[in-house]
DNA sequence: ACATGACTAGACCAATCGGTCCAGAGCTGT
DNA sequence: ACAGCTCTGGACCGATTGGTCTAGTCATGT
């Protein structure tokens, strides 16, 4: 529902019946309510995500390779949410309330995924700067690919990433 | 405000506090009130990052040498907002409501940056095919650019951008 | 059997939300 | 001077917000 809708755009209420939960149960476990349960949701959809990559790129020939699975990947699971999801960790934290914790939140989360990047980079052989350039750009594509994905309705985009890693 | 906070964010009264304006006038000028606001806001952002991009092309001598103009601007930008505006059209629109009519906003919004972008690649020589594909590299570089600085809090990222560009 | 802590259930709260409404201010053409 | 507008000012509305609080259920160890 973050992903969705964003941090300000989801009730709680809302989360509570669709997870058929009362209040008292969400705030024994997150004691800080709603924040607690963005952070959580974030740090969760990340692992997914780590995960994902890991699957994309084990059995790849290259760092081209292991990105192209990814997107296919990814695509795939941009069409079965209809669309609409946007990336969970901006959803789930930029959205929210402008603090100090949600933005360390979000940077630990994306470095995650910059630094995972440049771990297959550098195991492909590629030198540790340019494996880490590489990786900055495999993020942003994403990132900015699955906005334009957003925009139009349409996973195409996403498919069509790898070919802007090659050039 | 929309960019900084999104959508659903930033209250109406806060809006109408900052601009010392009344309910009324709101829904006189904007009669479907906070949704016509959102677009009309993430339009008038967009004419601002229209004329952005020209003035960096202008006197360019070539695509990659505009385009490290643009991001030299835009991380300037970024650090004047105290590092934590979003793209204004993501903040406006992604956040807001889900329906067809700010999707197909956002989209139109996008792609005259990516058309623009398109056209400055004509002009330097690339071949439509290349100019189309750098022109979507272009904007996937600074959406994704802009998140890695907004999670960061540095504008540092932005102006390795076209480091990007050039591989 | 009983005590104890983890956990649930949901009524309840003040604050804020986006939106409606209308009285009247102020300008313009006649 | 008056009529006929556009536009402003802000009181007001029901709905919803995130969050609090307490009574009670439940599982577990002794």
């Amino acid at each position: 529902m973050f992903r969705r809708y964003g941090y300000n755009g989801v009730g709680l209420n809302d989360v509570l019946e669709a997870a058929k939960a009362p209040k008292g149960s969400l705030y024994h476990h997150f004691p800080n309510g709603k924040s607690d349960l963005a952070i959580a949701a974030a740090t969760w959809a990340s692992d997914g995500m780590l995960r994902t990559m890991a699957a994309s790129f084990e059995d790849a020939q290259s760092f081209e390779d292991g990105f192209t699975t990814l997107c296919y990947k990814l695509a795939k699971l941009f069409d079965i949410s209809g669309q609409s999801d946007g990336c969970p960790v901006s959803g789930a934290l930029f959205d929210g309330p402008e603090n100090e914790e949600f933005r360390h939140a979000s940077d630990h989360i994306f470095e995650g995924w910059i630094a995972e990047a440049e771990h297959y980079a550098i195991r492909f052989g590629h030198q540790p700067e340019e494996a880490r350039r590489k990786a900055e750009l495999f993020f942003m594509l994403l990132q900015g690919g699955w906005t334009i994905a957003r925009a139009k309705g349409s996973s195409d985009v996403l498919r069509r990433l790898p070919e802007q890693l090659i050039h």
